[in-house]
Parts: C-alpha cells; structure tokens; sequence
DNA sequence: CCTACCGATCGGTAGG
DNA sequence: CCTACCGATCGGTAGG
C-alpha cells in the first residue's frame, strides 16, 4: 500500500492536532470528538488517517525518543571531556526539544497511557537514555573532573527533570534561544550558582 | 453539620486511596469506579464521604499548597545568607513531599484538572511560590554570593523542575533521607558538579 | 470524508 | 453503604 504525499500530510495534521490537544488536556481528556472539531471534521473521518487514538500516542512518544537518541549518539562520539560531553549532550537534548515543544510535553507528561507492549518498550528507551547520561557523569567523576562524592543518581535525575520541564515553560519567543539556553543550563549544573572568587 | 472522627477518617481513607489512583492512572483515567473497588465498595456509596471526583483532586492540591507555604514561610524568617535560604528552602520542600510523595506527585501531575476559578487560584498560588525562591535568588545575585550573569529565570525553573519530579524517583525506602538529599540537592544547584580546585 | 450507529463506561442521583 | 438507574460521552465500526 503506497500513501500518497497527500494522505502522508493529512495524517502528520492530525498528529499534530492531536499533540496539541493531548498536551492541553491530557491523553485521557481529549477526545476524538475534540480532535475532530480542531480539524473541522468528524470524528468518524479521523479513522481514514489512523488506526486508533493510541497509535497517534505511540507515534508521538517514539519519534522523539528517536531523536532524543540519536542526539546522544552524536555527542557519545567526540572525543571531549567529561564535562564537554555532557554540556553537549544537554545542548543537543534541549535543541532536540525546542524543534517540537507540543511533542515533547506530551513525550514527558503522557506516556503513561501507552499500552503494553509499547510502554515497556519506551521505559526502557528511557531508562537507557538516562543510563547514558549517568555513564557520562561517572566518567567525569573517575577522571577527577566532577567531585568524588556527588550522589550519581541524584544528579542525573535533576538533570533530567530539569530538560523534561523545559517545554513547560520556556518561550521560544523570548530572546534566549536553545542552544544559549541549553549552555546556561549546562554551566549552572556543572558550575553551580555560587560565585567562584 | 458536625463530622464525626468516624466520617472524617473514612473521607480520609477515601482521599488517601484516590490519591494513589490518580498518581497512578492520572485524574481523568481514574474512575470513581476503580476508587470504590479500590476501598471494596460500591460507587455510589463514595457519594456519602465526597461531593465529587474534582472536590478530592482539590483537597489534595490546596493541602500540599498550603505545606509549601508554611515551609517557605519558616525560612523567609531566618536571618542568613540567601544560600542558606536557599538551601533551606529547598530542604524544607522536599520534607513537605516526602511526608506524602503520593499526594505531591497528584499535585505536581494533575492539578491541570482543577475546574475555575480552582485552576487560577492553583496556579496563583504557585507563582507567588515560584518567585519566593525567585526573590532568594535575586537576593543572592546582589549581595554578590551568586554569580551576576546567571539567568535567574532559568535557574528558578531548574530549581522547580528538580524538587516537583523527585516524587516521580525517589524511592522513601533508600538509604537516603530527605533531609540528606535536600541537602545534596541545595549544594549541587549551588556549587555545582565541577571539582573546585 | 460522511451518516448512522454500537456497546461500554463515565460521574453522579434518588431513595432507602 | 446498597440497589437501581440516569443522561452524557467515550473510542470505534459499517457502509457508503
């Protein structure tokens, strides 16, 4: 079965429409009937474009964890320090996510209602992304660049809240674009906020 | 209308059980259904302790808000350094989660569900909450024990972002307390990862 | 993409 | 706290 460009087009419309209802109001509160109307047809029509309410979820969920790694795939093969890597590795992260901040509320906030076998699947792409960061603060710990006794856990799970929290509030029309955001971000971690005189 | 402790403590029962349901379901994927199974009665009968399924999700919010502020209250008071309100700060929003993870991440997850004006007074209430720390901050950048350039935005958000997913992560059962990991948290925001030397 | 419709489930009420 | 039930809405299908 080949879809033509305009059935593609179609169908990434209503998964954007949908991306921005399920970041509104949630996966479980946004109905088809809501999605429909964004779009000006009926709810029946949308089954022509795809095949559950669901699929559109796992498209949404899966293209960003895509993403998410192939980012990380890039930055795993400079030669740098520990502390380069992991600002690059947020950089990337955050640029990754400012592409498509309605996609990646909905990657953060909504992929509990995967069903399984999908969830199980996109928990443990996301406990190998996290796991990746971890390896890089680990390797800036043993080459003495990070202090010895930080919580290794705890450091990349504030790391990772604070990039998933990103879409929540940041503009992008505000005058601070991804790439300083993701440096600032990256040094206030590393660095931390005290002056160092 | 005068409840008895008897009343009060099933209401309690009934929102404690909500609670873990909405955490783990999220609000609108949780059926008054699932709650009376989950308490082995019928449906009908939550109706005696509860007004409605929004009434708990308010509890809930505006219990924890309340912590929040109290907590923030306490150490406004304090004659210190803004990092050691800071840190106080920080240490004592995390005990207020720690005293009910299930609750916080109700708060932090599926206060969106509020009903108006519940949903504005909500979030007035965490934006005042928000700038509290805010102001601790600015307080730091100006008496000079914080850098000048840091983005006090950003960094406000970052805070924010670590202390409401903690209750997504942190496991009560480790060999970590709250208090140390407020502590450990506070010390990376504000001296950061990097080895001083 | 539409009309017409399905069975299931929802939050909640009446009355005891 | 129960039985019995309500109107509304849900995701989705049949057939065109």
């Amino acid at each position: 079965m080949i879809s033509s460009t305009e059935n593609l087009s179609r169908k990434e419309q209503v998964i954007r429409s949908a991306a921005e209802l399920f970041r509104e109001k949630g996966y479980a509160a946004a109905s088809m009937r809501d999605l429909a109307q964004k779009l000006g047809i009926e709810a029946a029509s949308l089954y022509s474009h795809i095949k559950s309410k669901e699929e559109i979820l796992q498209s949404l969920c899966f293209d960003m964890a895509t993403e998410f790694r192939k980012s990380l795939d890039e930055v795993e093969k400079q030669k740098a320090s520990a502390s380069e890597k992991l600002k690059n590795g947020i950089i990337g992260h955050i640029q990754v996510m400012a592409k498509d901040l309605t996609a990646s509320a909905v990657f953060m906030n909504e992929h509990r209602h995967l069903s399984q076998p999908y969830l199980r699947d996109f928990l443990l792409l996301r406990i190998n992304y996290i796991n990746r960061f971890k390896a890089i603060i680990e390797e800036g710990v043993l080459k003495g660049e990070f202090k010895n006794n930080i919580d290794k856990k705890l450091a990349v799970m504030t790391l990772f809240s604070s990039l998933n929290w990103m879409p929540l509030w940041y503009d992008p029309s505000s005058n601070i674009d991804p790439l300083s955001l993701g440096q600032q971000l990256a040094d206030m971690l590393v660095n931390g906020l005290k002056k160092s005189n």
